[in-house]
DNA sequence: ATACGATGTTGACGCGTTGTCAGGATTTCG
DNA sequence: CGAAATCCTGACAACGCGTCAACATCGTAT
């Protein structure tokens, strides 16, 4: 059974929906129903993922709480894997809106760049509806990484974004892909702790980082002129 | 078939080997091939995560590239999982005792300690036969990441490791946690651009990695105090 | 409005993996 | 040597996977 039927199951044999219909349908049904039916298998793993965690959830868990058959799932995702990459994507596509901010409100401050960016992570995992905060919460000792093209575009914008200050600060001894991977490994892990609660305060957290690259970068410079 | 016997294959029907018997057979036949199967499992394992990667591989594939049968597995291990830990305990055994040394050799020398770990590590990662090697070397863009309980108590060294620099330093104003993760981080996400080619000079990379936290360290003890 | 082709859904099927267990082989010890 | 302990073996039931022929629904041309 498609989900849009399901979700219009109050008015059921109204099959004469007047071409004014309230809500938008400007697509055909078809789409309609496409649209709905990718919304929740996505929305079903979501949740799935963070009940048995990625390895422990199958794909016909996660059909099994949609109202679909599970042939059906095939024609949306080849398989669990790339139900949780769309979850994953659909994170990021919500973070970098709030790294470019991040960038724009700075100017040449990479000071405060570098507070805002890993402050905007750092509040993004702990309050976004993310699977992977949900996910860090399980008592499981197994955790798993995707490197998606999504994610790679990511770290090269944020890498740019960085080759920009380092230039601007004269830092032309730091590699740049070693700087960015320092970044990208400290945000990971302190990232980790907040999740778990071994860290607790986030302001505090995300100045530590900051300052930490910063003076990091710098050190680098001077070491590596000598 | 156990393995022990595949093993001495070649002097099949001598069943009385006297006493003298040349390699030391000091315990009991049952122990010998508990602990050859058991070798066995750990090396079929290892061969097999690194051509399948670790959802590739089923506790089947593992278990036929062996001469056991398949219930035997399990008298061994619960699953692939406990397999990975357990090959992934063994990599961790065989580093511990370089970062001991690093820590030992450095003396008071902060920077030294620092290099030399990282070098250690990074050396390691490129060197030691471990899962973790053969793995990240391959195509796949999924990656998964233990917590073992020895991983998490190599961390803990690390991390009293650190803070007795700290104080020594007198790094006071510097969370050690967020300065253990960090250090971690960093190494975790240079050592996967050194496994997979992106960066090529170790020794580069391991001064890089003690620069920065040298200074990082700095630079947050002074603007905290600030 | 009707009929027909296009498109999406359904659930059963064959195949492979999982973890278990009764039966059998091997080692240990009295 | 023989009994008891140990543990190896391979078949088994349960289950997940991805596919596919049959079916239902939608878009469209008449």
């Amino acid at each position: 059974m498609q989900v849009l039927r399901a979700m219009k199951s109050t008015s059921v044999s109204l099959e004469k929906d007047k071409s004014e219909s309230p809500e938008g349908n400007q697509a055909g049904k078809r789409e309609q129903t496409k649209l709905a039916n990718r919304a929740a298998i996505l929305e079903a793993g979501r949740q799935i993922f963070a009940e048995l965690g990625y390895e422990g959830t199958t794909v016909r868990d996660i059909i099994r709480r949609t109202e679909l058959a599970s042939g059906t799932f095939y024609n949306y995702f080849k398989s669990k894997e790339e139900v949780f990459h769309a979850l994953h994507d659909d994170g990021l596509a919500r973070f970098k809106p709030l790294l470019r901010a991040a960038r724009e409100s700075a100017g040449q401050d990479f000071q405060g760049f570098m507070i805002t960016a890993f402050g905007a992570y750092f509040n993004f995992l702990l309050n976004d509806q993310s699977v992977d905060r949900e996910m860090a919460a399980m008592p499981d000792w197994t955790r798993v990484r995707f490197d998606t093209p999504e994610s790679l575009a990511l770290f090269d914008e944020l890498k740019s974004d960085i080759v920009a200050f380092a230039t601007e600060f004269n830092l032309d001894q730091v590699d740049p892909e070693l700087l960015t991977a320092s970044c990208i490994g400290i945000a990971q892990e302190i990232g980790d702790r907040l999740l778990r609660g071994r860290v607790k305060d986030i302001e505090a957290a995300a100045r530590f980082a900051a300052y930490f690259v910063l003076g990091g970068s710098q050190r680098v410079q001077s070491e590596m002129q000598a």
